[in-house]
DNA sequence: CAGGACATGTAAACCGTTACATGATTAA
DNA sequence: TTAATCATGTAACGGTTTACATGTCCTG
């Protein structure tokens, strides 16, 4: 399977959550937060923004000055598609599709949530596994004291996330 | 300035970790703790090696089935000067160089983590901040509460990281 | 003896960054 | 008035993935 392009869909989703953005102001949004989870400079988003606006999903508004894009009903059927559609293994989606949801209780939030929590206790125990298998006496930590402390500080990482997210639910 | 090339510099780093690896055996690593901060398919590692050996990094050894690499005197010069290069933003290169350490006591540790230290510090107060001037009041948390949600988890978590990081000093 | 794992290699496609360009507006 | 920011666009380059290829070895 080709790697998901999913560029538009954080297009669609940063123009949804202002109501309308123009590409300059898209390509100062990867400055904030959203810049923790994905970015793209102003020569991938110019062009997306054209196809985007060819497909039906954004419309635009030309004040002069620089030119706003707005969601079309088509464009946010797409966008609630992709952030319907089940999570992979990855944390950037998870973070950028929360970050997508603007009404407190938008019934994909629990789902999304409930989704990485599957998949982050799969991890945790997975890791647990690994010092299990893999440090399996004090000699072994010794000689690759920095691998035990990536995998240690990733089980520590797991747990916080885990308790975080089941706190949200 | 380009994109830093990293690859040769997590070979060598792996080959070191384990004493001599084949193409293959690189390819598997990466399905262990290394994936999670860096992954490379085998259509990079075979022609990557190569270029390595004729650079005098790595020394290569055939048994008839396999042909193993080893780090040479040179590649390992490379290879701790890469791990003493300041940290630059973000987080992979910190748990790559960790995972490269070997023994218990390499001076090198303190200062990584001291390091990652800083930029954590650095990121944590400039994340506290963006919290107090994007999110005034209520309404605004509620019209953008994924926002809300990532932003507050990112706290969290470099929380998290930060006394993980001050326990291990 | 067939299917999966081992083992290595190259070519094409894709995606993203950097660099090259241009011009308007605004603040020092 | 000049440097910085706003604003948009395209071309070249580079790194990674996917696909195409090939052959061996081992296990059920």
């Amino acid at each position: 399977m080709p790697k998901r392009r999913i560029l538009p869909y954080v297009l669609l989703g940063l123009i949804n959550n202002k109501g309308s953005l123009s590409g300059y102001q898209i390509s100062q949004e990867f400055k904030n937060e959203i810049g923790e989870f994905w970015h793209a400079s102003h020569s991938q988003i110019y062009p997306e923004l054209a196809r985007m606006k060819d497909d039906g999903w954004v419309d635009d508004e030309d004040d002069g000055k620089s030119t706003y894009y707005l969601v079309t009903d088509k464009g946010l059927k797409v966008l609630r598609s992709w952030m319907a559609e089940p999570l992979k293994d990855n944390e950037e989606s998870f973070s950028l599709k929360l970050y997508f949801i603007r009404d407190e209780h938008d019934p994909l939030m629990k789902t999304l949530i409930e989704q990485e929590l599957q998949i982050n206790r799969d991890k945790y125990s997975h890791l647990e596994d690994r010092l299990k298998t893999v440090f399996v006496d004090d000699e072994q930590i010794r000689n690759n004291f920095g691998h035990y402390l990536i995998l240690t500080r990733a089980i520590e990482r797991e747990r916080n996330h885990i308790s975080w997210l089941e706190d949200k639910l």
